[in-house]
DNA sequence: CAAACTTTACTTACTGGTTAGTAAGGTGTC
DNA sequence: GACACCTTACTAACCAGTAAGTAAAGTTTG
């Protein structure tokens, strides 16, 4: 009889998440099968047979971010606005502290034109759901009187996105960035500053 | 007698001009040297004479953005800081509508990790040359009164920054990002938005 | 229950293409 | 004839991807 476990292989899920280590820290035109077979310890070949082309192997690790994204929106819709912003905050220091990782929507947008074009149509996906839910933290702030801020739901929710996914790439020259950054959008979003 | 254009050779100028907008579209990790050959119409060995390493040539194009942004940066010190917000905000979209090139500090950030050091040293000077630009931006413009905004102007400056760079790169999936945060870091600003 | 097979998960060994980089030579100009 | 600027011709490394084979586990059938 097959366990659930079964239906994702061990090695194929090791693979994605090598992949995705790689792909966050070097980007996906950086990295190669050698990289993942030899951190794996075994044959390239071996990779190949998981994932056949590199293209299935980019695009099984957006739709996986995908669903997990999904999760993370899904469990926390019964928080506040301003507790589902600190759970972002969270996420993204979760990136940083990790190899200096960047999110991934900052990888696949910036190598979009590069990218075969089956992942664009999934990083387009994937980026218009971070945005949604960056908007509806916004939209629901204001709703409840929570957050008061200048401009629409939606500009303040891309502004947010925008600014922490830049915000991601450049702490790699000044790791403070994050920090500035967050406290920055919480005072531009009328939230009280948490005490330390 | 030479004249001050022999400085710099024709070709070799040429080939930054090449390799900068291969840099800009597909990234430093994603551009040959076969790219800029066969676009100028020689040989691949005529590169490695001007540019005997990708290295160099990497160098060079971050020192020659660093020139130019600096030019750029004086050529504005008599504007008001809205009339400066408004020529970076014309330097965003001219990236933009060249290709949905990127700015550079969101490339070598965002490819950091994989970058030769010489590049990173490079990258780094340039991001916080970029980023005083703007803090200065954001100081002036509380110091005047033209600007009313939360925080300090060191975190607004960064912001700007930081949200700037990353809706370059959600641009290519959505090309009306740009228009979008242009007008909500005005708002922000508290600056009037533009009549039409 | 066991022999016969099929499938899974690899391996070895390879191909053809691309990469950065080099060495040596040619050609025109001051 | 020295120098600037290129060429041809090459190397060694790496890249994604494939073909064929193998060992073990699972499945089917007599």
């Amino acid at each position: 009889m097959k366990t659930a476990a079964d239906a994702k292989t061990d090695t194929s899920k090791r693979i994605l998440d090598i992949a995705e280590e790689l792909l966050l820290t070097r980007g996906y035109n950086a990295f190669s099968y050698q990289h993942i077979s030899s951190a794996l310890g075994v044959r390239n070949a071996a990779i190949h047979y998981h994932y056949p082309k590199k293209t299935d192997l980019g695009v099984a690790l957006i739709q996986r971010y995908r669903r997990r994204f999904q999760r993370f929106v899904e469990a926390q819709l019964a928080l506040t606005p301003a507790q589902q912003l600190e759970q972002y905050y969270t996420l993204t220091d979760a990136y940083f502290e990790r190899d200096q990782q960047i999110c991934p929507s900052g990888i696949l947008t910036t190598e979009y034109q590069t990218l075969p074009e089956e992942m664009q149509q999934e990083a387009n996906a994937f980026v218009d759901e971070m945005r949604d839910w960056a908007v509806s933290i916004a939209a629901r702030g204001r709703a409840d009187g929570s957050m008061r801020y200048a401009g629409t739901p939606e500009a303040m929710g891309l502004l947010m996105l925008a600014a922490l996914q830049g915000g991601l790439q450049l702490a790699r020259t000044d790791q403070a960035v994050i920090d500035v950054l967050k406290i920055q959008i919480r005072a531009l979003l009328g939230l009280d500053v948490p005490l330390p």
